[in-house]
DNA sequence: GTGAAAGCGCTAACAA
DNA sequence: TTGTTAGCGCTTTCAC
């Protein structure tokens, strides 16, 4: 008596004294239907509590209302991004639905492929891709958009940020402070994006002048105990820079950190800028000046792309680089060149 | 010639010349097939980059290894909580899948009901909801865990934090610090949580022998500007209160930026406690002292939880209560009363 | 060791 | 207006 699996279509046509196919037209609002059985057939619905089988429905018909994102791990970067996007479905009639592959290593690019495949064509309308290294080449019949995918030019559709101009903002802002030493934690060598932050660097600095001392770049690797490290060194060199720009926020803090411990004041004795991924960064004591990435907006601007792809619409403007702009809070100051901190 | 839609078991049965049966059997790695013929169907599933259909795999299977999370929308609470999920997720040989109904309104509280009927049986053995309203009865045949379900007690095993406790923190902590006109902007009176830090802040007045004062009672409704109305009114008032305990960060935050459009100082003239519901609270300036929520943790366990459910474990507590905290941060201070606020 | 056939829950012709 | 039928992609007996 106590239906322990799930009301299907069959129960309610056998309750209701008719066909499957009766049922369906009333789901699907067919027309066809007598006023008397559409009402009969509603009220066993009802009574049954019955919703149709999203898994049953997708595998029948190809179109599914729903826009799958792929994120490699829900960490503060991807969460932010999916506000962003939470935010561009509204009243656009699709569903959004996050897969996370839960940060498993072990398969180096492999999931997002695997996924894809996994879910497109039933699942999933299309797909908006945010995976460490996009390599995939267009997946066929599924729409998807990659965004900031860390490798190089691809053939699908992608948003970023600009990396390359924040990094140049970034060291202007320092050099326009006075600062001539200016000390660069890398990121990851296997990122498009944190390369692409190392060439702004480079390049403010070769256009302000100012030749490029390889002792002042060091590796951070976006990570807190590999940054920490590096600013150490950094900071207890002998000529020690007054000023450092780290590829990410976690290299910036754990770079202020590292100041602390030295007894260095910041932004006193050293300015410190940071590159946003996470919303956090300006917790950090002091308020950190960062770059500042538009996270939500390119998940705002991800689900837009791939609506209007997923449409048929002809879209011209298949890579979309969003602009990062600097803001600027008490972690930077201009050179005292009184108490500049070289050679003390 | 281009396979413009999804490749299937049938295309890679026809290429290895077997019978879809035997490809299923080399998928699902099942006794009885060559090594040979296994050979052969590996090298064309690897050429033509074959993957199994999740859904036609769910609809005739009914174990999918897919864990659900609902959420109504994506905003700060839930993505936070996600972070924690997808921690407890990690090893366990689940996936998990976030559905987001999008934050719309309309449904009241059908949705989830809608979408969980939709989805169990078929797409995933088990959801956690995070929802505003977690009314609905146990689904028959799906182990469901909610999370801070701001309704009563249901029948549901459930996950949440001690709201009550924290809002009595709060309170006794601004009692401590010599406060007694300590003001309260109240959450949205339809949230079973709201009405605890309520009954909380009421409580431990009582328990310190400070009378009601109706007055200092404001609705905040977790909105920013209704929150800033009641709390203008609160601070303009005849005989203002020297504290404020708001039922959330929001308010909090918003109370404080009242203070400051008065001219008052944070802490100096006015005391501030908030409730977190979201880990920026501290971004505030003074950072705020607040009730911590452990978010992610929630998340954590409400993930184990349902994992224990799935597996037929017999689970003694199915409603856990994580403790809060109170987190002194600079926006409280004593009560000097020689600078004392009320009748000035 | 292999394949034909039934069926998971649903929809869309086409018949009746 | 309604029901019958075929089939979406897959797994699983059960003959061969």
């Amino acid at each position: 008596m106590q239906p322990s699996s799930r009301v299907t279509i069959r129960d309610v046509a056998a309750r209701a004294g008719v066909s499957v196919a009766t049922v369906s037209k009333v789901i699907n609002d067919r027309y066809g239907v007598a006023a008397t059985t559409l009402a009969k057939v509603r009220a066993v619905i009802d009574e049954l509590g019955y919703e149709a089988s999203l898994v049953a429905q997708s595998l029948r018909n190809h179109k599914t209302n729903v826009i799958g994102i792929l994120v490699a791990d829900l960490e503060p970067f991807s969460t932010e991004l999916l506000k962003g996007a939470a935010d561009a479905i509204r009243g656009t009639g699709y569903e959004l639905v996050v897969y996370s592959a839960g940060g498993r290593t072990g398969e180096p690019s492999g999931w997002e492929k695997r996924y894809l495949s996994r879910l497109s064509g039933t699942l999933v309308d299309g797909a908006v891709l945010v995976t460490p290294v996009a390599s995939l080449e267009a997946v066929p019949g599924t729409p998807v958009v990659a965004v900031d995918p860390h490798t190089g030019p691809s053939t699908v559709p992608t948003i970023d940020s600009d990396n390359l101009r924040g990094a140049q903002l970034a060291t202007e802002h320092l050099l326009e402070l006075g600062h001539r030493r200016i000390g660069f934690l890398a990121g990851r060598p296997d990122l498009e994006s944190a390369e692409l932050r190392k060439t702004g660097y480079l390049r403010a600095l070769t256009a302000a002048g100012v030749p490029i001392d390889e002792d002042l770049i060091r590796l951070g690797a976006y990570d807190p105990e590999v940054s920490a490290r590096s600013a150490h060194e950094l900071l207890t060199s002998a000529d020690r820079p007054t000023a450092v720009f780290a590829a990410n926020d976690i290299s910036a803090i754990a770079t202020v950190g590292a100041a602390e411990e030295l007894g260095l004041c910041v932004p006193d004795d050293l300015s410190v800028v940071g590159f946003d991924n996470v919303p956090e960064s300006a917790l950090c004591t002091p308020p950190l000046t960062t770059v500042d990435q538009p996270i939500r907006e390119m998940g705002h601007r991800a689900i837009t792309l791939l609506i209007s792809l997923i449409g048929g619409e002809s879209v011209q403007e298949t890579h979309i680089t969003l602009s990062t702009g600097l803001v600027v809070r008490r972690s930077t100051r201009a050179l005292d060149t009184s108490t500049k901190g070289g050679r003390p």
